[in-house]
DNA sequence: GAACCCAACTTCCTATAGGATTCCAAGGAG
DNA sequence: CTCCTTGGAATCCTATAGGAAGTTGGGTTC
């Protein structure tokens, strides 16, 4: 029978190299937030502690240069990214708020297919944005397993508009952009007023899009991602 | 005398390790452009022909797989990339207009140091134009060293606009696209014509610039990336 | 007391070796 | 004649070892 073709097709996208695995298991190490910014990332200690050698964890740092989490100098090793300063994190949202109107541009006239994937991924983001804020409201520690799940949701709303538009050097430069932007995350998700704000900027990205008023839809973006400037700003502020 | 410092500056940037130069072999020698498209590239070859062991050479292609001059198969190694395809053609072009002309709207405020830099610039840039279109009058072969020095010329235009714009975001998107860009610069170069047109194009932008003119600027970026698009597809129509 | 120098340790970087996987070609069955 | 299988060669991938550079702490000199 051939039901289970599929089953060896996704084996077969599982069949990666440990670099690959390594590379995920620091990233995920790196995102968590409990490395401190600055601190040296040993290649030996790392492959200790993974038990692996040097070669697979030398190759997965390399590959993660490219999002800006760690910094290379040559014959001095590598270091965990300090945090983002006023002026790049300026420059981060001058850049982001390039890409995501550009991409809400392009996806706009193709918004046919996208509209059921975006109405999933809004329904989820406000499950999760409802377990946060019901979690706030009570005085209790958001779990990490929320905010993860809400982070997720938030990145697939995203996500969804870029791969609609179709371009795969604009999802490269979102991806590129992605590591930095869940920094950011974390560090905005400070109140509930944050987390309903961004939900209802979101529905109206998606109601314009709805309606194939594009237009609309470039202006929501545009004001959902100064929104989160916005939001940064200031609790960078209130935070420091 | 501190005079001196500045060289002990230069020499400690110049401290590189192994890997870097590695890169830069074979980013050359892909740029030449004489490997064949769809080939692999083993890295014990590699390894061997440039006399290192396959450690640096790894780590290499990882930081090569970033430019989408190669791609990679887990457990099957390296290939050169295959030639960008039209539909890939016009995704690279959407997004180096969005790139270019942000680029341009924020650089122009700042037009004041950058004019500078890019008069000097663009006068290379007719200098190399020149000698191009005197050797395709000739009827001679344009030598490699004059079209690589052309490409370099054109190539600093443009980053000028980049840095001056001051988004390290931005300029890291631009170099990304650089390799790209630059396999496509080589298909462009087949009349005289498109250098003068391309020439003309900068002319109009500097010329706004010089005007403080953001929005003519940002036109003016707009019309010749469209230029350098139309002009690619025609070639690309002539050529096969 | 402060600045400089030096030695030992740690870490990075490169080279070499061996196991695992893929590719290719030759041979045999249908 | 076509398709499948199978063996060997080439290649990728990972592990280990040693040389080179950086870092830290203590001692010395001014």
């Amino acid at each position: 029978m051939t039901t289970q073709l599929p089953f060896r097709g996704v084996r077969e996208l599982e069949r990666r190299g440990l670099r690959d695995r390594v590379y995920d298991l620091i990233l995920e190490l790196l995102l968590e937030g409990d490395v401190e910014p600055g601190s040296r990332l040993s290649i030996d200690t790392l492959a200790k502690q993974l038990d692996v050698s040097p070669t697979p964890v030398r190759e997965a740092m390399v590959q993660l240069e490219r999002t800006g989490l760690v910094t290379r100098e040559a014959l001095k090793g590598y270091r965990v990214a300090p945090p983002l300063g006023p002026d790049q994190l300026a420059e981060l949202f001058d850049a982001r708020l390039m890409l995501e109107v550009e991409a809400t541009r392009l996806a706009a006239p193709k918004a046919a297919q996208l509209l059921e994937r975006l109405r999933v991924a809004h329904e989820r983001h406000q499950e999760c944005a409802d377990r946060i804020v019901e979690a706030m409201d009570a005085g209790a520690d958001v779990p990490v397993r929320t905010t993860a799940e809400y982070f997720d949701a938030d990145s697939a709303f995203h996500r969804a508009i870029f791969e609609a538009a179709g371009n795969r050097y604009l999802i490269s430069m979102h991806d590129d952009l992605g590591a930095m932007t869940h920094r950011l995350r974390q560090a905005v998700l400070r109140g509930t007023s944050d987390v309903r704000e961004a939900h209802a900027e979101h529905a109206r990205v998606l109601d314009a899009l709805e309606r194939g008023d594009a237009d609309a839809a470039t202006a929501a973006m545009r004001a959902h991602i100064q929104g989160v400037r916005t939001r940064s700003v200031r609790d960078e502020a209130a935070g420091s």
